[in-house]
DNA sequence: GCCGTTTTCGGCCCGACTGTTTTCAGTCG
């Protein structure tokens, strides 16, 4: 049984729990193991298999452990499967309805024998729940209007979608008369790879005047809610965003709030509570004095706790706290940082743009140097590059070497892992490349074992370098593939091969826990934009967002160093 | 149910909003 599915037993469970009004900290226990469980890098099931304590994970005690173990060696849980038998089907759907919680569930599931939204839909429309006991008409309509928005409203966002939308629009109230900040908050600025609503956060001599201008942007679909200080919006075709405006001296520990993560601020409060400190979004209140101490940025919000400043895309209670109180916290990989990409496409293959016109694109960002991958021959839709015309290529690229000055073009190939394991191109030919790249393209369902085999021999081939989004994930479209990606971190390190995290907003294969997973493997990571066009170089900075998630420092960054260095990375 | 430079028992983040009520319960982020 896999994590997601495991956390997902124990997410349920602590909604049982909560109808069945038990002990909240118990709850919340449940709630956390799940959480933590989702983001575990490594199987549990794995991690059983090799006789690991799962008691020694931080937040699972000898309970879920247990249970854990139960789920995973019998695929059932019965503590689960009794909880579930004294609840009617489907009350926990309820849940999922904004402004329902335990109480109302139950309360609708036993007085009103409701358990999905349609019965409830029909229930208020027959007036039956505005008589329930401290239930109103009001409630009753807000309850329909959630049900309604709920409908039209889909899952959460991939950030190449958002990100872009929010920034335009950031930018333009920045542009308004006496902005001091502007920022957004939440899982997007943590660079979570998708996002639900969006938080943008501000301050201005005139803040209602903001509002005024925010909720005018032409951009703006609807206006759910407009007050002096706040305002929400929703863009087109899907997203939802909320401006605050705060008062300048508390920006910090504002913004600091609202960034989150939920469990990086509980952690937070709960050891300065120790200490006699009480935090919130206003600032910090000593609970001897009662004195509130407001602060104007997260640096002196997180100075004054004695932490280093965390950036946002660590917040994520992973042990960042306490590596701030030694001042432990490593300085993660920036843009700035970046001597080079190592997948792009032309029109050799499938990109729109030629190797001279991609190379001086990357010149112009500050790169030293790109690698050209274009597609091996397998991929027929793509005109991958036969034996002949990739020699062709090769050709042009050292020709056009001796033109550009400066800026080093390294010939490469993102070569086909065929469903067997075997290359889409001759060792030979590979032998004359810079660098090869190899990737999985097809046959995409195999089982875990066949699928792992692949790659990894694709690894301990010796004249593959790079293995590109190894698991094959499309966000929201296409599901990774089934590879045991310890294994393959495994193999990676062993064999010294680099594994690619693919920049595509749409990818980001590897994912950030993937990337935290493979690092510590001591595994080499490389980021690829898989550009088929020169702007889409600028996807650059959705691999670096993966990256500091994953926690790396530049020296975790084949990206980092230059094109001699790289080459000798790879003894060629 | 978890956890421990106060603790193996007794704690467990914090505040706001809404709608229903005459002081607060429930929900949310």
């Amino acid at each position: 049984m896999k994590n997601s599915e495991i956390a997902g037993v124990f997410q349920d469970m602590a909604d049982l729990l909560e109808l069945k009004e038990e002990n909240i900290f118990k709850i919340r226990a449940y709630r956390r193991a799940a959480q933590i469980i989702e983001r575990l890098p490594k199987e549990m099931s794995a991690m059983v298999e090799q006789g690991e304590d799962l008691q020694k994970i931080a937040g699972i005690g000898e309970a879920i452990a247990k249970k854990s173990a139960e789920l995973i060696y019998s695929g059932k849980l019965e503590a689960y499967e009794n909880l579930k038998a004294e609840f009617p089907e489907g009350i926990t759907n309820l849940l999922e309805i904004p402004g329902i919680g335990p109480k109302t569930a139950h309360r609708l599931a036993t007085e009103l024998m409701i358990s999905s939204a349609e019965q409830l839909e029909q229930a208020i429309r027959e007036g039956k729940v505005a008589h329930l006991f401290r239930m109103g008409d009001k409630t009753a309509q807000n309850l329909l209007r959630q049900i309604q928005t709920m409908r039209r409203k889909d899952q959460r966002i991939p950030i190449g979608e958002a990100l872009p939308v929010v920034e335009d629009i950031i930018h333009i109230l920045r542009t308004f008369h006496g902005v001091k900040n502007m920022t957004s908050a939440g899982s997007l600025r943590r660079f979570r790879e998708t996002v639900g609503d969006i938080d943008i956060m501000g301050t201005a001599d005139d803040p209602e005047m903001v509002i005024n201008e925010f909720v005018a942007l032409p951009q703006v679909k609807e206006v759910l809610a407009k007050g002096p200080t706040k305002a929400s919006i929703i863009i087109p075709p899907r997203l939802q965003a909320d401006l605050r405006m705060v008062d300048h001296d508390s920006f910090g520990s504002l913004l600091q709030y609202f960034t989150g993560s939920t469990q990086h601020n509980i952690s937070l409060r709960t050891k300065e509570q120790k200490k006699g400190l009480k935090l919130s979004e206003y600032g910090i209140t000593d609970a001897a004095t009662g004195m509130l101490e407001k602060f104007a940025t997260e640096e002196a919000f997180y100075g004054r706790l004695g932490l280093q400043y965390i950036p946002p895309e660590i917040r994520e209670d992973q042990g960042e706290i306490e590596l701030a109180e030694g001042n432990d916290i490593p300085r993660l990989v920036d843009i700035t940082d970046i001597r080079g990409d190592f997948h792009v496409h032309t029109h050799w293959s499938d990109g729109t743009h030629s190797i001279e016109e991609m190379a001086r694109a990357a010149k112009a960002v500050g790169y030293h140097y790109i690698v050209i991958t274009d597609h091996s021959r397998g991929r027929g839709i793509a005109r991958g590059l036969n034996e002949e015309r990739l020699r062709r290529q090769i050709q042009e690229i050292r020709a056009l070497n001796q033109q550009i000055e400066g800026f080093r073009i390294l010939s490469g190939i993102e070569v086909d892992i065929r469903a067997d394991g075997s290359l889409d191109m001759p060792d030979a030919v590979l032998a004359d490349l810079d660098i090869v790249v190899a990737a999985v393209h097809s046959s995409f369902n195999q089982a875990e074992e066949r699928i792992t085999r692949r790659i990894i021999h694709a690894i301990e081939n010796p004249h593959i370098d790079i293995v590109a989004h190894p698991t094959c994930r499309l966000i929201g479209e296409r599901e990774p593939t089934a590879v045991n990606t310890e294994a393959v971190f495994h193999a990676a390190a062993k064999y010294k091969k680099v594994l690619e995290i693919n920049a595509m907003p749409v990818r980001l294969d590897l994912k950030d826990i993937h990337t935290y997973r493979a690092r510590e493997q001591g595994v080499m990571l490389a980021i690829g934009t898989d550009a088929h066009t020169v702007n889409q170089m600028q996807l650059m900075r959705f691999g670096i967002g993966v990256a500091r998630r994953g926690w790396c420092q530049p020296q975790h960054l084949l990206n980092c160093l230059p094109a001699e260095k790289v080459l000798a990375f790879f003894k060629r």
